[in-house]
DNA sequence: CAGAGCAAACCATATGGTCGGTTAGTAGAA
DNA sequence: TTCTACTAACCGACCATATGGTTTGCTCTG
């Protein structure tokens, strides 16, 4: 394998950053990173000029890997009003049970939000859900509830360190099952 | 008035504190703190040991400010089920709605979540939470909805940077007028 | 060989915390 | 009341450390 590849090396360090970060909050050093990517400081700012841009370039990266991830999680058998809506609370509450029990692109986006930059990418994020959500087809209203609900869910077990599995799983159904019916929520 | 007085100095260094790491972030210094409250940074570290210690004590603050500004929203002449919830959405959305446009207490939790012991008090907090909703008499599902969705609709203005003030009134009132039923939500 | 990837030493700055010393506030003696 | 003795609030300088970023130079690749 080539020792010197410029793709690579940037993603080691982007996957190092997501980890570091996620762990030490924004305050983490470009120096610790580096060290976690197994690269000297010299070599990761030769990537990314600036340690806000190495930080603006991880919250692209993670917004990228979540709109893949909920791209992932549509059922191929589901046709149905509201699947990308029930992908979407699949892949969320999927990743808040994972290994710390925190949605890692959620403390990530907390984290990153001061960043110069990341608040914009965030807003067009958004803007991207809100149309790919009008295109799955049902009640605009029930759909902003249940999403609301979701990321709800998803900080609160951040905020609090972790929360209870049955809890969360609990969440989900009362999620899923709203979006089997269509309307306005009552 | 007095020149020297622990309680009132106390009280100035905790809203500079406040006001400071709302805009800065969990990166502000104590010397910036101690300015913006007019006291040495000597002075400042008279009073709370370290700098850990003061975004505790600032974390506490804040718990039982908001505490208190729900209890105030309470509605005197709203005896029905759910009214505290109601009172809880209220103030979450007034306070979006201030002049920043992002709640000022779910912003500094998101910044502080990571200071030590902060993480515990929310949870004890949250713990207290759920117990006066369950004394207030709607179908804990629904509670669990609304009150997750409010969440999820304030930090969402966080990340994104302040949100179009039309879309939190229409969120509120949703969330408002499915506290008004009962049974688990449809 | 030429240029890019990269390491390590280096620099200026900022930060948390400590310390000696100063002054406001207070309780009690005279 | 006034003087004295003591406590605690407070300041400002200082120190060790950490950090972001730069520079210099080595090494791998094409």
């Amino acid at each position: 394998m080539k020792e010197r590849d410029t793709a690579r090396t940037r993603r080691i360090v982007l996957d190092a950053a997501a980890r570091v970060v996620g762990r030490q909050g924004s305050g983490a050093s470009v120096d610790a990173i580096a060290r976690a990517a197994g690269v000297s400081k010299g070599g990761l700012l030769h990537h990314f000029k600036s340690r806000d841009q190495l930080l603006l370039a991880l919250a692209e990266d993670l917004v990228e890997q979540w709109t893949a991830a909920v791209r992932a999680k549509v059922d191929p058998r589901d046709h149905g009003r509201g699947r990308l809506v029930r992908a979407y609370v699949n892949a969320l509450f999927d990743e808040t049970l994972g290994e710390t029990g925190v949605p890692e692109h959620v403390t990530l986006y907390a984290t990153l939000a001061g960043v110069p930059g990341v608040a914009e990418l965030l807003r067009r994020d958004k803007e991207r859900w809100r149309e790919a959500f009008e295109a799955d087809g049902l009640d605009p209203d029930r759909v902003l509830l249940v999403v609301r609900a979701a990321d709800g869910a998803a900080v609160a077990s951040l905020y609090e360190g972790g929360a209870d599995p049955g809890e969360i799983e609990h969440t989900r159904r009362l999620l899923l099952a709203l979006t089997e019916a269509d309307g306005p929520p009552t």
